[in-house]
DNA sequence: CGGTTTTGACCAGCGC
DNA sequence: GCGCTGGTCAAAACCG
């Protein structure tokens, strides 16, 4: 009874699929005839309708007419895939420009850094800049500023084989010190250990720390530096129905608390990766929408990150930069009346964080964020993953980002850049890097196999490396003809530094330029794009299949006319990373 | 057996 | 001072 409705029921629709694609065949057939353009028609609905317009074409000459009507619409068809050939080479013309130019502006900002005197404070958008950017590496990688030299020698092999690389801004400090063999500018040591300083971001316990002395003095020496006031928090919400998101950390759970206001306890976790290391995160579900995850983190790796570790470190350290750049720019902007929120600024990695009042400008590209400093707590930073923004690309403009509030803090939106900024599209927050989807396999807690899909292989670092030397010689030769291009400087060098310092962003690059390419031969169009952009080559393009990103429900849908990329996947897994799950006995109801 | 999780207890900050 | 809350500790339990 129950199967004989169902299929009743599914003969149904199947009848209304059927008259529905008849009637869609008759209506594009007549906008065949009509000679009418179709310019916001996808590739894929123009295949479906040609191959519906061959199997027409092949019905009437079954009728032995409109012989005519058939070459015209083959002619017909072959205009629309010159247009189409026409726009992407366009957009591929356009990318290459920008590329290149990014290529140009990188070069010289690191001329720049090279020359530039440290410890200066910021008093230029684009010093703003550029001390972000050393901020980004301090927050990644301290493990350049305290571990002493001879623990650097004892991870030298590993340094050498992936840290630099997986860690984008030492792979830019490599690349300035490759390229230019200038001598070391203000070395990242140095300009780390300021701005770790300033930042005030590893770990230090707020409260009770110190009460238990039998802890042993590691921590308690580094929380004695921190300052109190400028511990930066990054909340990371994330929509995901696995217990914990593999950030690409160890963890280990070391308390759990039911916390007011949430029926959810709380989990308490602290990274395992280097003995002392003082970053730990707290995990709970949303109260409001149990299928939320909020993961807080807290503190700076005071070692080197997996690989697979570095998406979301680069993520939550940026965002922990503006964070604490934020608040110290807006003590020196007095000119601001107090009712408002001052305008704060930042630029982390290539991403410009705007803390601002209404009347401002707010470019950003992560969709969904905000900061909160609640009263006697930490500023927090929150990043809201769960929404599924447009992934639409119009032109040279990247999109508009609704803001999106879920806490009485400031608001931050993301709007466009100026034009000829990074076609690079952001998805959930995150920046999109494709779709790789590696089944869950950390027990060995191989960075590699790890759920990041941008993670490479010693190979592709090689790879890289050459690329990078490469680059810097076509750069010599093309420097001159791309300065033409007057590009907003700031915006350059935002996108700029986007694109060089971090791998992450180099793969989602590749990601969305084989999206842009087409959908067709995936790995064909990786070829010519690995030829096109050598630097793609260096890493594992991430693929535009459309696997799915358990925690990311894919959310994109190609349109006509615009440039999408594929499901969105976030920097992070969020299956367990741990062979006994953390979060498995979590009583998360 | 070693690493991880669980869980009750402890402690400090804060508000009343 | 007291109670509440968040954060942490550490012994026991658990797991591969």
């Amino acid at each position: 009874m129950e199967a004989a409705l169902r299929k009743s029921v599914h003969g149904g629709n199947f009848m209304k699929k059927e008259e529905k694609k008849k009637s869609d065949r008759n209506s594009s057939s007549g906008d065949e005839e009509g000679g009418g353009s179709h310019e916001d028609i996808s590739l894929k609905v123009g295949n479906r309708r040609r191959s519906e317009e061959v199997d027409d074409s092949q019905k009437d000459l079954t009728k032995g007419n409109h012989q005519e009507d058939r070459i015209k619409s083959v002619k017909v068809e072959m205009g629309e895939v010159m247009e189409e050939n026409q726009r992407l080479k366009m957009y591929l013309d356009r990318i290459m420009k920008d590329y290149k130019a990014l290529q140009m502006q990188f070069r010289d900002i690191v001329q720049q850094e090279n020359t530039k005197p440290s410890g200066s404070s910021i008093t230029t958008h684009h010093q703003e800049i550029t001390d972000q950017d050393s901020e980004f590496v301090s927050l990644n990688d301290q493990s350049a500023t305290n571990k002493s030299s001879s623990k650097e020698k004892d991870h030298e092999e590993d340094d050498n084989a992936g840290a630099n690389l997986a860690l984008g801004l030492d792979c830019k400090f490599d690349l300035a010190n490759n390229n230019n063999n200038q001598s070391p500018n203000p070395s990242p040591e140095t300009s780390l250990e300021e701005v770790k300083e300033d930042a005030g971001e590893t770990w230090p316990p707020q409260k009770g720390l110190n009460k238990r002395s039998s802890n042993g003095g590691g921590d308690d020496e580094v929380l004695s530096q921190q300052n109190p006031a400028k511990r930066a928090r990054v909340s990371v919400r994330v929509r995901c129905d696995t217990p914990t998101m593999n950030d690409g950390c160890q963890w280990r759970k070391y308390g759990q608390k039911i916390a007011k206001g949430n029926p959810c306890p709380r989990a308490y976790y602290r990274c395992t990766v280097a003995p002392n290391c003082p970053v730990r995160k707290q995990v709970q579900r949303c109260a409001e929408d149990m299928s939320i995850l909020i993961t807080t983190y807290e503190g700076t790796h005071n070692h080197t990150l997996p690989i697979s570790a570095t998406a979301m470190a680069s993520t939550t350290s940026a965002a922990a930069s503006m964070l604490i750049s934020g608040s110290s720019t807006s003590a020196s902007t007095s000119t601001q009346s107090s009712s408002a929120p001052n305008l704060t600024s930042a630029n982390i990695n290539g991403l410009n964080f705007y803390l601002s009042d209404n009347s401002k400008p707010k470019p950003f590209y992560l969709p969904n964020s905000s900061i909160s400093s609640p009263p006697n707590s930490f500023p927090t930073i929150t990043l809201d993953l769960t929404t599924n923004s447009s992934n639409k690309l119009l032109g040279n403009n990247l999109m508009n980002f609704p803001p999106r509030s879920y806490s009485s803090s400031t608001n931050l939106s993301f709007n466009s850049l100026e034009s000829n900024s990074l076609p690079i599209s952001w998805s959930n927050g995150v920046l999109n890097y494709g779709n790789i989807h590696q089944p869950y396999n950390n027990k060995n807690n191989n960075p590699i196999i790890n759920s990041l899909s941008f993670a490479r292989n010693p190979n592709q670092e090689t790879l890289y490396q050459s690329y990078l030397q490469k680059t810097n010689n076509i750069l010599n030769s093309s420097q001159q003809q791309f300065h033409q291009q007057q590009l907003p400087q700031e915006t350059i060098a935002a996108a700029t530094k986007a694109i060089t310092s971090d791998p992450n962003f180099q793969s989602a690059l590749a990601a969305a330029l084989s999206t842009i390419i087409g959908s067709g031969n995936n790995q064909q169009q990786n070829h010519n794009l690995s030829e096109t952009f050598p630097v793609l080559s260096s890493f594992p393009v991430a693929s535009t299949s459309n696997a799915t990103n358990k925690c990311a429900p894919s959310s994109t849908n190609s349109q006509p006319g615009s440039l999408m990329f594929l499901s969105p996947s976030l920097p992070f897994s969020t299956s367990n990373n741990k062979s006994t799950s953390p979060d498995n006995r979590d009583q998360i109801s």
